[in-house]
DNA sequence: TTGTAGGCGTTATCAT
DNA sequence: ATGATAACGCCTACAA
């Protein structure tokens, strides 16, 4: 009767404490009941149930991972939100995840690598079980710093990875081999390979044509454009140096197609085109764009696994490659009728133009 | 000399009391100095910053929000991370918070309402203190729940949203009747909606088409199209129907363009084609695409800042649009040659075809 | 300036 | 089957 308050001062949600109180029991059993935990009544745990449900009770999965030293998250770090690439490799990752009853949260850090390392605090103060970095821009040191910390995998090529940390990537040289071989196999023979980017990805694909090139005795060329700007493109291609190119990614590749129609150059009879990473991008364009396919899903996948392999005691960096698949579309198809090229009709020299590495 | 251990058996990480007995001071001192905070002396505070740096001293945010009551991440729930529409929101969260030095972390539950269901648990959980769901899939009651326990925000149009939660759309009626006046504007007539998804916001974008077309006393015709059938979209183009369309993504308007291509219809001389959120793809595609774009920036930023004002106190639920903007390309230049359509030359009729809404 | 003593919500250990 | 009780790592009065 003369209680001051009924219902006590409720600071904020509902904890187990309010649940255990509801329910007429104490906490201890209220939080094995709540965890679907043997050793229970049935009569208690349907109370418990109960209050639970009309209290709105949600764990509160800081004390839970405070007091367990785990979270069961898995922490995913990316510098590209917005490419499908690298999302591709975030649903093999939430795949794998799902099933081993992981929860996948993630962060983005796009405009600087202070920005990821930033993330990569965030996330190891959230006391994630492990880390997936699907970039290539984290330095060394702080990735050595985390993977001593945390099980860490790194879904992209590296020059020369930490002892400490998993590294899972394609078979880029090999992705690079597979279109030149299939613009070889076409007849085209003055290849060159355009990126706007200067990582060890985008080399590996740069030294993958030449090996191609080389196994058959002609020169590619390699041309490194300034990242957004298209003026550069657009005087390459003006010169009309080559038959066919390889590019980085779609988004390029995407860009030379563009720039070659405004230049009257006709994709693919005058100039064979070929993608990197077969984003949706690809099969919108026109032509359809033959891009090399990277296996996103299981680099995901097998990223988590090695997450779970080093929680189960593994030491030995993990160093895989996977390999990658040529999708073959209409900008890469074989040109029946004769090159329309408004050049010389030196349509198919043995030797090639080009030169800058 | 017969000290059993010198170093304490490290469970795992270094906490704040391995810190302070490293630098000979109480854990409160340690806390102190750490964070900052004034009544250190510069002795101590350079002790103790020593100690945490060779310990590799990591606060652990999980005790730190169990005892702070907030955690001080903004959680961000996505149902389709490879849509760059929705990435594109995502990035105006983050700049906004990092602005107000908040932090971001992402789920994504791409599959089913359960997940995101799961995923919005995981971020109660966490204890996020704030939640923004860039998604319409979310049940009223689930979003109506969480509303109640930590201010929430929704970007995307809700048919009849929960008192409990903010909302921030654009004007979906504004875009289309923008994309259909400058349909009107360079002499179509026939003109159709046609869309894969039976969303508020499809909708919505259908009804501003009517508007449009109504003010100027002719009809429109809409089709609500199978998700990912490619075969409903050839067959329907190729009645010939209108001599322009807008549909209610970018994606989508790839696929008529291709599709048109296919049947001979050219774009935009026979079909006139606007796409909507004007995604990179657009300015990809070949031709060019005209497309509905929405501040996604603006939006993200503007999610946020509900978040701070529902902190701060506001009750009444926040529903604002944001106005959309007609990028016009190429896929809806004006023709200056005249159609060349296979059909009878019946180009440009002032009644219109179709119906099914 | 520095230290002591709780307590945040949860789980786990050990009794009962 | 159930309940006390002690951590987990951190922060915050309050005391010294």
């Amino acid at each position: 009767m003369a209680e001051p308050t009924p219902t006590p001062v409720r600071r904020g949600r509902a904890t187990i404490v309010d649940v255990a109180a509801a329910a007429r029991v104490s906490k201890s059993l209220a939080s094995r009941a709540l965890r679907g935990e043997p050793g229970v009544s049935e009569e208690s745990r349907r109370r418990i149930n109960e209050a639970a449900e009309s209290l709105g009770y949600r764990i509160n999965s800081a004390a839970r991972s405070l007091v367990l030293g785990v979270s069961g998250l898995i922490g995913v770090i990316l510098n590209d939100i917005g490419n499908q690439h690298h999302t591709a490799i975030v649903a093999g990752v939430e795949a794998e995840a799902r099933e081993r009853g992981a929860e996948v949260i993630l962060a983005h850090g796009g405009h600087s690598v202070s920005e990821l390392q930033s993330r990569i605090d965030t996330m190891v103060g959230l006391r994630v079980d492990g880390l997936i970095i699907v970039s290539s821009w984290v330095p060394h040191a702080t990735l050595d710093t985390v993977g001593r910390e945390i099980p860490t995998v790194v879904v992209a090529r590296l020059d020369d990875p930490p002892e400490s940390i998993d590294t899972i990537a394609s078979d880029d040289e090999a992705g690079a081999r597979a279109a030149v071989e299939q613009l070889l196999a076409t007849g085209r023979r003055r290849i060159g390979y355009v990126t706007r980017s200067a990582s060890a990805t985008s080399a590996a694909r740069g030294r993958g044509l030449d090996q191609a090139l080389t196994q058959v005795g002609i020169r590619g060329s390699q041309h490194v454009l300034p990242r957004d700007d298209t003026g550069d493109l657009r005087a390459l291609l003006a010169r009309r140096e080559f038959d066919a190119v390889l590019l980085n990614n779609d988004q390029t590749a995407a860009d030379v197609i563009r720039v070659a129609r405004d230049l009257g150059i006709s994709v693919p009879t005058d100039l064979a085109v070929i993608g990197y990473d077969d984003t949706p991008l690809a099969a919108a364009l026109i032509p359809t764009l033959s891009s090399v396919d990277q296996p996103q899903q299981l680099m995901g996948r097998r990223a988590v696994q090695a997450l779970a392999e080093r929680q189960n005691g593994r030491t030995e960096p993990l160093r895989e490659f996977f390999p990658p698949t040529l999708v073959v579309r209409d900008s890469s198809a074989p040109t029946t009728a004769e090159p329309t090229t408004t050049e010389p009709p030196t349509a198919k020299p043995p030797s090639a133009g080009g030169a800058q590495a």
